[in-house]
DNA sequence: TCAATACTTGTCTATATAGTCAACTTTTCA
DNA sequence: TGAAAAGTTGACTATATAGACAAGTATTGA
C-alpha cells in the first residue's frame, strides 16, 4: 500500500541469505561465459529463475553485482593460496599446492574462469587486489623459494617463473576445457583424468626445477 | 542518385584491402578486451576511426566481423604451431618451439588474449576450427613424443600433459598480464623479460621431461 | 573525360538492456 | 493476531546497440 522505503535496518533471515546466493551463482555463470560487459541481468535473471527486479532488491546494480561476485571468487583463492605454505621440504610443498590447485580448477571450474576473463581484459575491477593481498602474498612466497634456493634444495631459478608455472598449468585444465576435451578425446574430464594430469604436472615441475 | 547495389563483381584494388585491415585491427582489440557479446560496433568504429556504417560495407555483420577476426587470429597460431616439427633431438625441437610461442605471446598478445577469452566462453565459434585442424596436429605431435619416449629420449609421460603445460605456460605470459606485471613489480614487459622467461620455461619443462 | 564502379557516411529504425517504481505478498515478532 | 518489516514482481522508462539505407564522393579505366 504505502511506498515501500526498505533498505532501513533489517533483520537478517535465511530468506536474504539465500536468494544473494542462488543470484550470485547465477551471475557467476553468466560473467564468467560473457564477461563484464557482455553479461546480461535478464540472462542471470532466467538462469537464477527470479524476475529480474529481484535482483535489484538484493543488488544495487551491475557492478554491484560483478563486484559481489569478484569478492565471493577471491576468497575462494585465497583458500588455495594459503595452501603454499612454508616447509622444510619442498617436494611436500609444492607437491600438496598443485593437488590443490588442480582440485580447485576441478571443482571450480567457473570460478577460475571468472577470474582468468576478468585478468585478460586487464583486470580493472581486481586492481585492489591484486596490490594489496596478492602482491604481499607473492613477495612471501618469494622469499620461500630464495631459502630453497640458497640450501641447495632446488635449482636457481627465478621463482617468479616457477610460480607462473603452476598456476598456468594448473588454471589451464579449468581455462581451456574445450580444448582438452577434444584433444583427449573425452566428453568430460573425470576426477582420474585430473589426478593424472595433476601427476604429470608436479613431476614436471619437481624434476625440472632440481628437486628429488 | 542512383540506389547502390554493390557487392557486385569488385576490383581488388588495395583501398579495400587497407579499410578491411584497419577495421580488423581495432576489432581484434575491442573483442580480446570484451569477448564477442561485450564488444559493441561502435567502439570498433571508434578504434578504427571510420564511421559505424563503413563497417558494415565491408563486413555482412558483428558475427561476420568476429569471424574474420578468428581466422586471422587462427591463421597465426597455425605459423607457430607449425614450429613444433618432428626431428631426432627433442632439447632442440622443443626448446625452439616454446621460444617460438614465447615470442608469439610478447609480438602477438591481442591474438593469444582473443584466443582465450573464446576458448573460456566454451569456443562456440571455435568448434570447426578444433575439430580439425587442431585435432589433427594435436594427434600428430603426440606421435613424435611418443617415438621419443619409445626410444628412451624422454622420460615415459603423458605426451598430451607436457604440450598443455607448454601452451599454458607460453599463453600465460600474454594473457595474465596485469598479474605478471604487478608481481614481477615493473611496468611493461620487456623482450629481455620474455626471453628470461623462456629460458626458466625450457629448463623446466626439458629437465623436467628427462631429456638432457 | 566521363560513366561505371568502388567507397563513404549522416540519418534513421527496431530492439535489447539497465535500472525504476509502486503495488503486492510473505514473514516476523511483540 | 496484527502491524511493521522484508521480500516479490509486472509494468514502465531512458538509453545503447546492431543494422539498414540512400545520398553522397572518390577512383578507375576505356
Amino acid at each position: 500500500m504505502t511506498t515501500n522505503i526498505s533498505r532501513g535496518p533489517y533483520k537478517p533471515g535465511r530468506i536474504r541469505e539465500q536468494s544473494r546466493d542462488l543470484i550470485l551463482q547465477a551471475a557467476e555463470m553468466e560473467f564468467a561465459c560473457h564477461g563484464f560487459r557482455g553479461a546480461t541481468m535478464q540472462r542471470i535473471a532466467e538462469f537464477a529463475q527470479v524476475p529480474k527486479a529481484n535482483i535489484h532488491y538484493y543488488f544495487s546494480n551491475k557492478l554491484g553485482l560483478y563486484g559481489a561476485v569478484l569478492e565471493n571468487t577471491l576468497n575462494l583463492w585465497d583458500t588455495v593460496f594459503n595452501e603454499l605454505s612454508s616447509h622444510d621440504d619442498p617436494a611436500d610443498v609444492l607437491g600438496h599446492y598443485i593437488d590443490a590447485k588442480m582440485n580447485f580448477s576441478r571443482t571450480n571450474p567457473t570460478a577460475s574462469r571468472l577470474f582468468a576473463k576478468e585478468m585478460i581484459s586487464g583486470a580493472p575491477h581486481l586492481s585492489a587486489y591484486l596490490q594489496q593481498d596478492y602482491r604481499l602474498w607473492f613477495k612471501q612466497r618469494m622469499s620461500i623459494f630464495e631459502s630453497w634456493i640458497a640450501q641447495g634444495k632446488m635449482d636457481d631459478l627465478d621463482p617468479a617463473h616457477v610460480i607462473f608455472m603452476i598456476w598456468a598449468s594448473t588454471q589451464y585444465y579449468a581455462d581451456f576445457e574445450p580444448q582438452i576435451l577434444i584433444a583427449t578425446e573425452v566428453q568430460s574430464q573425470s576426477e582420474a583424468s585430473y589426478h593424472q594430469a595433476a601427476k604429470s604436472i608436479k613431476h614436471i615441475i619437481l624434476k625440472g626445477c632440481g628437486i628429488c
